[in-house]
DNA sequence: CGGGAGTTGTAAAGGATTTGTGAGCCGCGG
DNA sequence: CCGCGGCTCACAAATCCTTTACAACTCCCG
């Protein structure tokens, strides 16, 4: 079923970008540009998500976002904060925001963030999920303690270490392309080198490996990226 | 495989140094200088990424990013914008672009952007084409793991053999060309040798054959091809 | 049936690319 | 200031891809 998506912003160029990138993405897309009409858009059409400008004429992005969660509204709300206002992601997500992207933003980055919030209401961006627990061989990694057991040895991991291990975890069995880990665990707008996830992985089979030099669990898919086995 | 890129940029010297920078990093470059020309050259090279100037002479970079998401094509575009037209940066990512970097820009950070658009781009344009498992006879392939299994014996494939496989996969029954593999797996502009998918077949039979010097399953089609036995 | 031309099988060598890994740099928090 | 996580770099090693060379095979035609 096609989701509702209510757009709220003053600017009239970026307004129509918008809804036509979201309506080319299959959404139903209706728009505003005064805070005052999106709260009561919001309460009588019952959006599925909100994509929400900060600077507003009028009633502003902050007024609208806490008005609607005054009247204990749920619907997830996409902040849109003009650029270098870094500090405005604490005020926006302690009102009741759910996601936010700075101006100038890229397309891919808001629609991928859309999806995100649809598919789960989750309040952070773009924390994949990290499972408490996650055992192979003679290894056990406790999440919450960043740390974990091979055999009785007991060794501390650092939290990109985790997501990776996670990542690899989730597709266990199934050999996971560098880029799909990247893109998980570093995020899309992330610049760096691909070698940065070959160090990580010397590091992490370090700890897991009972022989790192030839390794038994996370073992290298030449070409494609690595397989955490089953 | 090789990337395929384009650069739009008029100024002589830069698209010459652009264009030489990302051969240099191993991308497959193609370039013009006019606006028009870039849409039509998108539409029939379907480049991997594009590399567009705003500054135009004819059609600006606007125009053609708006013309190339009308005509609903998701090729991933980067906006090279001159030095302060900050504001131009919000109009040309609300027009689809996916990213930016201004002028003059570090050869370095466009390199890293131009990796990072393609590996965010990368899920989405590679997840099609291959079965997720091939059966025949006591061979079992499962492409997500890259690892396929004979009766009770388990082999790593690489990615070139698992496409040559699928291609074959997919007419099984039927003998396919080897022109037809060559495309398909190779690309259309390849200029190597006809027997480099000989040796692959070898590789091949000496994992899912049981007797790799009398194929059971993928057989010779003398003067035309192979056939994979359905 | 036999021979020649063209095609394919296969091992081995070489080249190209990808990955492993130690060393060093940087920024941050103690 | 130090130590640590995280990143980059440079070189070594591993792997895959391609080419080469020659043997074996198939097809076609006399």
């Amino acid at each position: 079923m096609k989701k509702h998506l209510l757009v709220v912003e003053d600017d009239a160029h970026i307004r129509l970008g918008l809804c036509d990138a979201l309506r080319a993405e299959g959404y139903d897309v209706i728009d505003c540009c005064h805070g005052g009409e999106a709260i009561s858009l919001i309460r009588q059409r019952t959006p599925d998500l909100v994509v929400l400008d900060i600077m507003l004429p009028g009633k502003s992005g902050y007024d609208v976002c806490r008005e609607v969660r005054a009247a204990k509204s749920r619907v997830p709300i996409l902040m849109l904060s003009a650029k270098g206002q870094e500090i405005d992601k604490v005020v926006g997500l302690e009102l009741g925001a759910d996601d936010y992207v700075t101006k100038p933003f890229s397309l891919r980055e808001l629609l991928a963030r859309v999806q995100a919030l649809l598919r789960r209401a989750a309040p952070e961006t773009t924390a994949s999920e990290i499972p408490e627990e996650m055992t192979f061989g003679n290894v056990r990694i406790d999440s919450k303690a960043l740390r974990g057991k091979r055999g009785r040895e007991t060794f501390d991991m650092t939290p990109r270490e985790l997501k990776v291990l996670a990542a690899l975890w989730r597709e266990r069995g199934n050999a996971v392309a560098r880029d799909t880990i990247l893109n998980e665990v570093w995020g899309i707008e992330y610049y760096g080198t691909t070698r940065t996830l070959d160090q990580l992985v010397v590091k992490l089979r370090q700890k897991i490996e009972d022989k790192p030099g030839e390794p038994r669990w996370l073992v290298t898919v030449h070409g494609h990226g690595y397989r955490l086995e089953a």
